[in-house]
DNA sequence: CACCGGATTGGCT
DNA sequence: GCCAATCCGGTGT
């Protein structure tokens, strides 16, 4: 254990107009959850940026603003949280400075803390190393609600982001296309997929054809 | 107000 | 590999 290892993110981190940078700088951070008063954390292995507004998979594509995208105008610092499918929420870093919608998908962790309680939470049989492996498991795992959108990530107080070690795998990260976004077209093709390399809870998600 | 489909997952065939 | 689960946002009538 290191020094920053409990040390939250600031929120000029967030401020970072560079998505990419952030996207590729967050994994080997630690994401913290406190709901009842029972804290989780997890290391953040794999992301996807999201850039609005030229990024057709961005649910803000074109700067559209609704009732529902409103958090991604946020000042950078929050959290995004919406449903998938009905069933699946999902948590995004929402980065860059006001009116600029840009945000990134948290798509795996690392279960470090409270191991119990995330496996309680998923139930299931899979081994540790699995149970924040996916956004829909990050946050089951991590106990995190679309209630939660709009968190400050700088405040420990529900859901936060610490510092974690500093030797990151800087030079051990993948870059590859984004996951379920096929109808974005050319922009499903761009490397906004980052991870660490032979990280065992990165996400192996299903490969789909598509022609549209 | 009806319809379409989704930044997914896990169970069953 | 196939598919159901399950809700709601965005769009168009």
């Amino acid at each position: 254990l290191r020094k920053h290892d409990h040390e939250i993110v600031p929120k000029s981190y967030y401020q970072n107009p560079d998505i990419l940078f952030l996207a590729n700088d967050l994994l080997g951070k630690v994401l913290c959850t406190n709901f009842n008063g029972e804290l989780c954390k997890a290391k953040i292995v794999e992301t996807e940026a999201y850039k609005a507004p030229e990024d057709k998979g961005s649910h803000a594509f074109q700067n559209l603003r609704t009732k529902r995208t409103e958090t991604m105008f946020q000042e950078g610092g929050c959290a995004y949280v919406y449903l998938c499918y009905g069933i699946h929420s999902m948590v995004n870093v929402v980065s860059g400075p006001k009116d600029v919608a840009h945000a990134i998908l948290i798509r795996a962790v690392e279960p470090l803390c409270n191991i119990d309680l995330m496996r309680k939470r998923v139930k299931t049989k899979k081994k540790d190393i699995l149970l924040g492996s996916g956004p829909g498991n990050v946050c089951k795992a991590m106990g995190i609600h679309t209630s939660n959108n709009g968190a400050f990530l700088f405040e420990k107080e529900k859901l936060w982001i610490e510092k974690g070690e500093e030797t990151p795998e800087k030079s051990n990260v993948v870059a590859s296309p984004r996951v379920g976004i096929a109808y974005a077209k050319e922009w499903a093709q761009k490397n906004w997929r980052f991870y660490i390399k032979n990280h065992p809870s990165v996400s192996k998600p299903l490969i789909v054809n598509y022609e549209k």
